[in-house]
DNA sequence: TTGTACGCGTTATCAT
DNA sequence: ATGATAACGCGTACAA
């Protein structure tokens, strides 16, 4: 890799020269240009960006450290953040942290690169961010404590009670949650919705964790569940399968409703009706964190959902 | 973020001072250390990488660019390689590239950024690699095109073979191999495993494409298939489920064999078996690349098949 | 139109 | 034991 200063000897021009070409400032004769332009062409010239991030004190980075790579509904997310930086100029990079001090430590290391921006994803909502930041931070899923992050969220309320909703219009009224026990925002908050929606229709809310799976089939038997509202496409496919295996028709028996619309799984099924995540809008809200407009942003789109065969 | 400088400043001492007692290097007194350590911490100063490479011309990144982000497999290894390099001091990032010409952006991208090296996972086999790369590089499932990239695969000719003599071991003869039409190293050596295995046993090689996989259906009823050998578990998943839904028994009608063991999908089901891709000893092939002793290394694991209820 | 000089933050070397 | 100085590659302001 040539540097800017060969360059220039290598055209006979000085270091500033080269910089006037290379940026097409004013100041330079069209031969002089065209001659360093191709010469820098031929050699397969690049600025060096750690170099002008030095200079500058700005990089065209976004850094998204989050907890694991093999999470479909992450990766559908980072694909649509990086889909929305990459036509304005800034690159995403994603690492993932298998603990949160691992996690301090990569968001450490880019703030001392002074990345544009960052899109942390916590464990939990445990997780203490390091001090002294000097750039816009969102988080997601999780709250960070500490710093001054935009939490970036879905009205999980919302969905949490849009999805009574979808089953009682549908007829169904022993509706039953699987989630994770996790302290988790979203978790929480969607089971929030699901709880304060059943009581408001005089249900009994009945919460399942997903953590001991094997409980599940008998509690669908033992309490004549008919429908299933589960936390993640990924929870809805395998309380599926395991209905389905045990004899339990879906969605004649029971009727199961997923979250994300994560094309990886729901593409392996039509029994499963599921929640559209709002992905693009929240990629927008990212957007607006970096260049300092968020708040005046559009309002989150109301919960949709995608109905298949239930 | 403060500066090298700036805490000299604060500490009363000079630059190199501060440098010393950051590095542990010798020649400085106990007390100024401390002194120096102390404000360090308080601060939360931390050196810039930027203008540490900038100095060595040497990075501690290592870049993966990959064509998609939602592929379970390639999230295994992606967290296979981060586990190999994040202990030896090496961070890896991940950035995905939705087109060839993008790849070819990014790659030159992190090559102007020395990085300390790169792992890349073309679209299909006829990816261009930039000329000029200075840093050891190492493709996967897919040749690049010119360079002097290291091809990091397994031997999918040998799995592709144990596929079918594990079938054949079961009793299984009319096996069909169902797999993606595409120029991908990965996708044809294992179908021509398959291939050539079949016909050594005296077997006639059936390979149907997922792309249309209306006419899987169709085909294994019209040709009375007990035995399918899909490219992942994802496509292994997805027949299951195209089978099951029209009364076709799996393992007793027909058995399905997948391929890579991602815990993703393979949890979600016990009907499949599968062949587990030898994540581990790739990540360990991609290290020697890193260190330079790529070639004297120990040889690639066996096949080596999972068993489930089939 | 072109060349020169300085600074970004680190690190390494040479002098004190 | 400590300070001064140079260099990495780039961008910019100023001088020629």
């Amino acid at each position: 890799m040539i540097s800017s200063l060969e360059l220039a000897k290598l055209c006979g021009v000085s270091q500033g020269t080269v910089d006037r070409a290379l940026h097409e400032r004013c100041g330079i004769s069209q031969a002089t240009r065209k001659r360093i332009l191709e010469a820098a062409e031929l050699h397969g010239y690049r600025s060096n960006p750690a170099a002008r991030e030095l200079m500058t004190g700005q990089s065209r980075i976004v850094a998204a450290v989050i907890p694991q790579l093999n999470s479909a509904f992450l990766m559908d997310f980072a694909g649509t953040v990086k889909s929305a930086l990459y036509p304005a100029g800034f690159h995403l990079i994603i690492t993932p942290a298998d603990t949160p001090e691992e996690m301090t430590e990569l968001i450490n290391e880019f703030a001392a690169r002074r990345c544009h921006a960052m899109l942390i994803v916590p464990h939990d909502d445990g997780f203490k961010l390091p001090a002294g930041l000097d750039m816009p931070v969102a988080s997601f899923l999780s709250r960070c404590k500490g710093g001054k992050t935009v939490f970036l969220h879905a009205d999980e309320k919302v969905s949490g009670s849009a999805a009574v909703d979808y089953f009682i219009s549908q007829g169904r009224r022993n509706i039953v949650h699987l989630t994770y026990n996790r302290q988790s925002h979203a978790v929480q908050e969607r089971a929030a919705g699901y709880r304060e929606n059943m009581l408001k229709h005089g249900l009994k809310p009945q919460i399942i964790s997903a953590d001991d799976s094997d409980s599940l089939l008998e509690f669908v038997k033992n309490h004549k569940v008919d429908a299933l509202f589960c936390h993640n496409d990924w929870l809805a496919l395998n309380a599926l399968r395991t209905l389905e295996q045990h004899g339990i028709k879906v969605p004649q028996d029971i009727s199961i409703l997923g979250m994300d619309n994560s094309l990886l799984f729901t593409s392996l099924c039509d029994e499963i009706s599921t929640i559209q995540y709002p992905f693009e809008w929240l990629a927008g809200e990212f957007m607006a964190v970096l260049s300092g407009s968020y708040g005046q942003t559009t309002p989150a789109p109301p919960p949709s959902i995608i109905k298949r065969r239930t």
